[in-house]
DNA sequence: CTTGACCCTTGTGTTACCCAAGGGTTTTAT
DNA sequence: ATAAAACCCTTGGGTAACACAAGGGTCAAG
């Protein structure tokens, strides 16, 4: 199958399925007359392991050290586990920092009923937000747009 | 005040003040001699009101327009609740997707202990990832790396 | 007067893709 | 058979919010 019937059987673009290739996590044969390339099934299972672990919190190269290790005939569930482990806590730690985030915004909007949102009066730009607590210091927020 | 001086007040690095000079968040002035920026106590009140409005989920575009909003003497109150508003089920969404993600994650460790982790036959690459169910559709992740 | 500590600008890298352009190929419909 | 639709290829640029390094000017202390 050519790209795009594979990125449909997986249910991602072809896009995607082109930016594997470029990260060289999946490695199709070219079609000797037109340079197409072309998947088996087993690129298909590929692609969904893949996206499976995608769903899992693995990024792009820790995937390719998976599936390097398994294409070399290694196991690669140890590293695997590893991998797991020591990204659980950052993504429990993640999780908090948005509950605070959302907690903070509530609060901000349950107080906006008893605040008057008048013209700023070149001291204040917006008492909601001014009147939150410093940041303190430490790494928060990245959150926003992340998240489309 | 020079850039470090602000910047240091503020816990923030150097460089954050110039990545937030270039994206017009901050006007200073410049020294007529060595063309330095100098910033006096409202940029710094500035800088502050930023990282509050940074921590509350605001991207730099959106935190541009409310400052604009008050430079102009307008009132941003109203514009940072709808923005408030629009978010905030994002960000509930996001914490349910890792909330998720931590559960498979932990339920992979836990189930960890009764498989086995021999060499891949070929088929399986690590039985640990394709024993989960597929993604089935829908933006999920975007979550590792971008935690630090 | 020479370090060392800052300052400036510009350019590159980070993550996981998306999108457009320009140009060949294959399939489909007429 | 041919023309248009549909798909393929590669290259290059954009996204968010900075971090970091390079190359070069400036300034205060010893």
């Amino acid at each position: 199958m050519k790209v795009s019937e594979l990125a449909r059987r997986a249910g991602v673009t072809a896009e995607t399925v082109r930016h594997y290739i470029r990260e060289r996590l999946l490695h199709p044969e070219r079609h000797p007359n037109n340079g197409y390339q072309l998947f088996d099934q087993g690129d298909l299972e590929r692609l969904r392991f893949i996206q499976r672990a995608r769903t899992l919190g693995f990024g792009i190269a820790e995937i390719r050290d998976i599936l390097d290790h398994a294409d070399h005939g290694d196991s690669p569930c140890p590293l695997v586990r590893d991998l797991l482990a020591s990204r659980l806590p950052l993504i429990r730690a993640r999780i908090e920092e948005l509950q605070a985030l959302a907690s903070r915004m509530e609060q901000a909007l349950d107080a906006w009923a008893q605040m008057p949102d008048g013209t700023p009066d070149g001291h204040s730009l917006c008492q909601l937000i001014e009147s939150f607590p410093e940041p303190l210091r430490g790494d928060d927020h990245r959150s926003a747009k992340e998240m489309s």
